[in-house]
DNA sequence: ATTATCTATAGATCTATAGATAATGC
DNA sequence: ATTATCTATAGATCTATAGATAATGC
């Protein structure tokens, strides 16, 4: 029975973890999650007695752990090698589904109280912003890398990482392992040519769609380009 | 009369910019909006008799209007040189409030009617990612940057500024302008020395928190590092 | 007559609470 | 007795519509 409770509430946990990260915590009711797990609304306060607030919270929570985990066991495994480790970091967030963490950090954690939005930040730094962030710092320290502010460099990769989920969906576009190992390249070995040479790239392979929208559909994006 | 109507409904739309692109399309109500006006949410509908999906779209077409005028001429502005195109549109966006494109374009785009929805993404690629995309397409043409899939180049700039603009209200970041420029030569150059030097950057110079969080508060980020 | 607002309200949700019910464990 | 659900519903919004009102223009 006490297993049973816990499958329950994961269960709970998982469904509001797609529908709350997919469009967001206003824009989902606890009607949603509870149609997808065919249950009725109000049984969803039996899990979470504080409702919709601490059913998300709980929901972050959960997952920030579950991606503390994965990037530190990615920083692990790739020691002493900067690039190895931002592959391996990239790994995991590929094999995760999105998380849009900064739309959820802004425009979501608004509608909570003050104190959870604080609690919910710092669980993010901690779990994801700050090993990356060390892992930086140690490159540098390595004289892998120059000096530049860790945090914009952790923030930079975790943004970009979060992004590639983005673009996912659309047609044409190159594979997401690809598209991390070219993210990648470019932060380390930039765009210009080292030593005169052009570093190759993954994703220059594939093709460039004519005029590549979201979907291939008749263009109606500008008309007044002055 | 014409004038005023005018006014009036360029206010409306202002507050709904701010509002909408701050919280999101369904956390935002138009009593909201209306409050903020000093008018009652009814009145909004002379204005947009098709109520709050019409608002928000006009809003958005307004807003991608106006940033496709501003990355062009920013590109315009830098002709024959990336870096210079780049500083351009970063000094542009920096003008702007933070559009958090991707999160719109995302979640709250969700909330929209199937038709609205691919009108929206593709004025949207229309207005900003396709005149960066033909940069990045003519810089490599120049021989100034290595091939990579030009949607993925054009997404990464569009994203990391926008991402800047989040970062913004940290205490002990460094000043988005440094961060901008360094954005742009990590980039470009890459963090790996060129030719055994280190390209310097200018957010080195800021300090690092000792443990910087969103704020500086009590660490209670992460206890089960296993 | 037109413009730009307002008041009032219908109808549809949404969150949260109270209490019933069925199944299982002691 | 406990666990995990359900039904029913109060109370609070939210969107959208109908129609009144005051100010301005012809």
């Amino acid at each position: 029975m006490e297993q049973e409770v816990r499958d329950s509430t994961q269960r709970v946990l998982d469904v509001a973890e797609r529908l709350f990260m997919d469009r967001g915590y206003s824009a989902i009711t606890l009607r949603d999650i509870a149609d997808e797990l065919g249950m009725k609304q109000a049984s969803l306060y039996y899990h979470f007695p504080g409702g919709k607030e601490q059913l998300f919270l709980a929901m972050a929570e959960r997952m920030f752990d579950r991606h503390h985990q994965g990037v530190v066991d990615a920083l692990a495994g790739g020691e002493e090698d900067l690039r190895a480790q931002l592959r391996g970091v990239a790994e995991w967030f590929a094999s995760q589904r999105p998380m849009k963490f900064m739309g959820m950090m802004h425009a979501d954690v608004a509608a909570l109280s003050e104190e959870h939005k604080e609690q919910l930040a710092q669980k993010a730094h901690g779990a994801m912003f700050r090993p990356l962030r060390e892992a930086f710092v140690a490159a540098e320290g390595r004289g892998e890398i120059r000096a530049m502010h860790p945090d914009l460099l952790a923030g930079c990769f975790l943004w970009l990482m979060d992004g590639l989920s983005y673009g996912e969906t659309r047609t044409g576009a190159p594979p997401r392992a690809a598209m991390a190992e070219d993210v990648i390249s470019m932060m380390l070995d930039g765009l210009l040519p080292r030593d005169g040479v052009f570093v190759p790239a993954m994703s220059a392979m594939w093709p460039v769609a004519a005029d590549a929208g979201l979907v291939d559909s008749g263009r109606n994006g500008q008309g007044r380009s002055s």
